[in-house]
DNA sequence: CCCGTTACTGTTAGCGGTAACATAGCCCAG
DNA sequence: CTGGGCTATGTTACCGCTAACAGTAACGGG
């Protein structure tokens, strides 16, 4: 229990938490002034505003916003519901979020689904009885419940990372169908015939079966398809890249180029070649998804395609935030990732 | 703005938002036997739980937990307040939290600092202001704002991660200082002797900054002295290791050991050595300090020291959910690293 | 000198729930 | 049949704050 000035371990006064009422008395002034005080709302005289700051501060008062937003009717939070905080992606896109709402009076609120669309309905009902100002949500696919939640909720709402499907509302991201598209052919350009793709296997991670499926339709015009595929789930990524590397080279001698659904099992795949002296890119090609600033410090550049969540949480937090040329018109704003080629694709 | 289901645009009854008294009269039943079905609270029959239940989920009924939390004086949120969400080690703090709330009834709800004492004081303003059940919060060093807020808010206050100071109130983490002064004592005991540091150039890292003076203690203790040091500040934490560790070894090239504040750039180092050719641990040996996923799939195993992430945010948030044998009563509980060796320092 | 303005401060009525306390049936023992 | 103890539901009074409006005093122009 939080530490009690008194000594006698039992809260003297019960704690009651300080209100205007407290603050109002110590200056001499209605509720209302301090209130008014407090907000830097409405005229109030300099004298009467420093005396009340005084009070405040000397009390140590905290206004309660719970009371404040349900009397004003106005809460200045935004969820911000995602799928995972430990991937690197995530945090990033958060960056963005914060860096627009600083000054705008909002607050991100996150909450974290782990991929499951149950939690994510309850996550999102939870939320939403904070009745935040707007709802950033990570993905287009939802239960029915969530969606029905969302499209009533009244609330700017916009989907995040990725655009191939409806919104509910406003949605910005790029499109993993096309990504996954315009690696294959950068690889196939690039003279490479056996292709194998390690991916994570989790059925909810729709981003990454999107890119998985513009990638096989591109092979596919090309006349190709996929020789081998390989799918972990939990542990280390880089670890788990390396294992899957090692299975796949040895059981398809033939492979000559492998597409991770993520940089860092990418990463652990790039490691394994070193380790074993394979020829990169000559004997395999490598490429990953995503841009993570972790491939800079590595011993080759990973061939990839950043994912631009910088800017997909900059430009939520602007719609949400009204800094729109049209404030409150849904939008769809897609982004478009540049391919990276890095060492790790032949060059011809 | 939010779709609207009609076409017209405007919301045509200014989408009031439901009430508590919607669904009461939906289901012909009062306010309060609404309230108590959707909190399941006091006896209800069946059959009007049953049509409460079916008018609340046909009306799309969110309730306002900010008028509930008012009338109740009760707010099941936890503040966690941390530095930052890009470094690998909060986000598994997070899961040790939200693995002991889950079945609590209780929500973390982060906020971010950046390693800012200010920031964290007015972060840590706005999360009171919700009036949370609990506050976790990173580190011993708060402003003198901070700290009183701390310790008035009349809820329980956990302080983590490091335990080298007097908390306001519980406090869940490690010796940081011991930490350094252990990995000094095994680095000497190897016999390395010219020993260099690579750390963050950052002022308020409070915990690295006692690491660091730990580590020097000990080398004092053993008649020695850092032979070289290097610090960084942003970007690819791995990349920067690269290069300080190039810069080092070329200024200082009798460096024998390097001791790296954290396991990222720590790996930058060890790709950075194998890259060169040069002996690890032979002619020098490496070592980072926080236990990372990562490391597990680089070629060789980083020496390194487990932070305890994930129990120190279990243990807290136990202590927050009032999980303890004396539940109510501030403690200090300090986890033990344990050193892991790895592949980076010489066996002898 | 009156009245409209301006500048400040106070009063009242909720916001949407819930705690606490009725109240209304109903059943059964005495 | 009567009263006590259920169970199921309703009533009332707030929770702490703010919107909206209502003063009040001082001032200046006509």
């Amino acid at each position: 229990m939080a530490s009690d000035p008194t000594q006698d371990g039992k809260p003297q006064d019960a704690k009651r938490s300080l209100t205007l009422r407290d603050v109002s008395e110590a200056s001499g002034v209605s509720e209302m002034t301090v209130s008014r005080v407090l907000r830097n709302r409405g005229d109030v005289s300099d004298t009467t505003r420093a005396r009340v700051l005084e009070a405040a501060r000397s009390l140590g008062y905290v206004p309660n916003k719970i009371a404040g937003a349900l009397a004003s009717q106005r809460v200045n939070l935004v969820a911000v519901i995602i799928p995972s905080l430990s991937n690197m992606v995530f945090p990033e896109v958060m960056t963005g979020i914060s860096d627009v709402l600083e000054d705008t009076g909002l607050q991100p609120v996150v909450g974290v689904t782990n991929y499951l669309p149950e939690r994510e309905e309850s996550v999102l009902y939870e939320m939403l009885s904070w009745r935040p100002s707007g709802v950033i949500i990570a993905g287009l696919e939802h239960t029915p419940a969530a969606r029905a939640m969302l499209s009533q909720a009244g609330i700017p709402i916009v989907e995040i990372m990725d655009i191939d499907g409806s919104p509910v509302d406003s949605a910005v991201g790029i499109s993993h169908r096309r990504a996954g598209r315009q690696m294959a052919e950068a690889i196939v350009a690039s003279g490479y015939r056996k292709i194998g793709f390690c991916g994570t296997q989790m059925p909810n991670d729709f981003r990454a079966k999107k890119r998985l499926e513009g990638f096989e339709e591109a092979l596919k015009r090309a006349g190709l398809a996929l020789v081998d595929r390989e799918f972990y789930s939990g542990g280390s990524a880089l670890l788990k890249g390396r294992e899957m590397t090692a299975a796949m080279l040895g059981r398809s001698p033939d492979v000559d180029f492998i597409y991770y659904s993520n940089d860092m099992i990418g990463a652990g795949g790039l490691l394994y070649c070193l380790d074993k002296g394979i020829d990169v890119p000559g004997r395999v090609g490598l490429a990953g998804f995503n841009g993570v600033e972790l491939l800079d410090g590595l011993p080759r550049r990973l061939a990839t395609m950043d994912a631009c969540r910088l800017e997909i949480g900059r430009r939520a937090a602007e719609i949400i935030a009204g800094k729109r040329p049209k404030p409150g018109v849904a939008e769809v704003i897609e982004l478009f990732p540049t391919l990276q080629p890095g060492d790790t694709i032949r060059q011809r």
